[in-house]
DNA sequence: GTCTATATTGGGATAGAC
DNA sequence: GTCTATCCCAATATAGAC
């Protein structure tokens, strides 16, 4: 048992390196982590940081890949079930709270590591931008599958756009005040509206309150 | 005229340096900006910087509570001129765009600083905070006088709440593409519904489409 | 793959002439 | 108030034993 299982003794430093490189990125911000930051925190000599990564932008790159695999598997599906508009609306929403919920670190890391341009290198700022797109593109499908918006591709956007804004600058508030969580109700509202505002068909026309199904998460 | 009028000099160079770091800081945050880039960029040399700001930190200081000073002189008083809610609303929401435009900076700057804790003295993560408190402080009183919530504080606050993390998520989304602008459209419509949900009378009830004044800010 | 030790650059900050 | 020159240290990165 303190014999480690063969060669699994890399792996494990490589994720342990990771998690550790992630946390401290998330929080500080790429420039503000050093590698002695991370090397202490995590017990490993920095030789070991740069035989598994190369370099500090290796590092951030690598926990940029991951935490977008992560992220995205963790999202929902953008196939979401549901009878009608609304129904399909709580799912999806319930279930971006969750992954906001149990994944923090992912747009902190957009955040804090997207502010690179001059350290960083072309591959950092590739993966930035694809971790950036990944998102677009799955907010895009999401809200074209609870809406029905495949013949509105500019009410889709829109609608993606305006999720997305939410969720980042609830990201940006979380900085200030840890505690805080995407707050689905008030975006519910918007969402059904701006849907309507467009002309879009959804049952619970706005006028009449929209039934609460526990989802409203006021304070 | 290349005589500089007395002791201007020193006030001069002051700003200048402000210009610069604040130029620099909000592009790459804090860490990111060194002493020696700043003074490149401005053409005094390090031992102007210690001797206006005495320290990194107190740069930083300095550039916040500028932007701080001018962003809120920029923002619309909180004292809405306007007959009914849509004409306040959107009376209110063309300033903010107009100041958001106009102030590039400022969310910049509270983003990228932000993530500071570790090396920032207590001063520094003190002004940070002054910075978000009186854009929440603002944002609260602002759509309190457009939808007349003088009696209804939670709703006043669910409201601003909404609007500064679309305008945070729209600073976000900004690193990525610099021209986007804040969409009021969208946010228009957003608001309208919320104070609608929460029973708030508003003439243009939703439903029949808000009026477009030109507002809508699609691309 | 992991360790100790170290090379080397660039960072923040200061001294002191002008 | 501004300049040149410099100190000191932390940061990235590497060498080579184990």
């Amino acid at each position: 048992m303190t014999e480690a299982p063969a060669q699994d003794r890399g792996a494990r430093s490589r994720d342990a390196i990771l998690d550790t490189a992630g946390e401290l990125m998330a929080r500080y911000g790429y420039a503000a982590t050093s590698i002695s930051m991370i090397s202490s925190a995590c017990g490993l000599p920095t030789s070991s940081l740069y035989w598994h990564f190369g370099s500090k932008d290796g590092i951030y790159v690598a926990v940029l890949q991951r935490s977008r695999t992560e992220l995205l598997a963790a999202l929902p599906p953008t196939e979401v079930p549901g009878a009608d508009v609304t129904q399909r609306l709580d799912t999806f929403l319930a279930e971006v709270r969750g992954a906001f919920e149990r994944h923090p670190h992912g747009l902190r890391l957009l955040l804090g590591l997207g502010m690179v341009q001059q350290d960083a290198s072309a591959a950092a700022v590739a993966e930035v931008r694809q971790y950036r797109d990944a998102l677009v593109v799955w907010a895009r499908e999401s809200v074209s599958a609870v809406f029905g918006l495949r013949d509105r591709p500019e009410v889709a956007d829109e609608l993606a756009r305006f999720t997305l804004r939410t969720a980042s600058g609830t990201a940006v508030a979380r900085w200030f005040d840890p505690g805080i969580a995407l707050e689905t109700g008030p975006l519910r509202v918007a969402l059904l509206a701006l849907a309507a505002h467009h002309g879009v068909p959804v049952r619970g026309v706005p006028g009449e309150d929209a039934p609460s199904h526990g989802l409203t998460n006021r304070e």
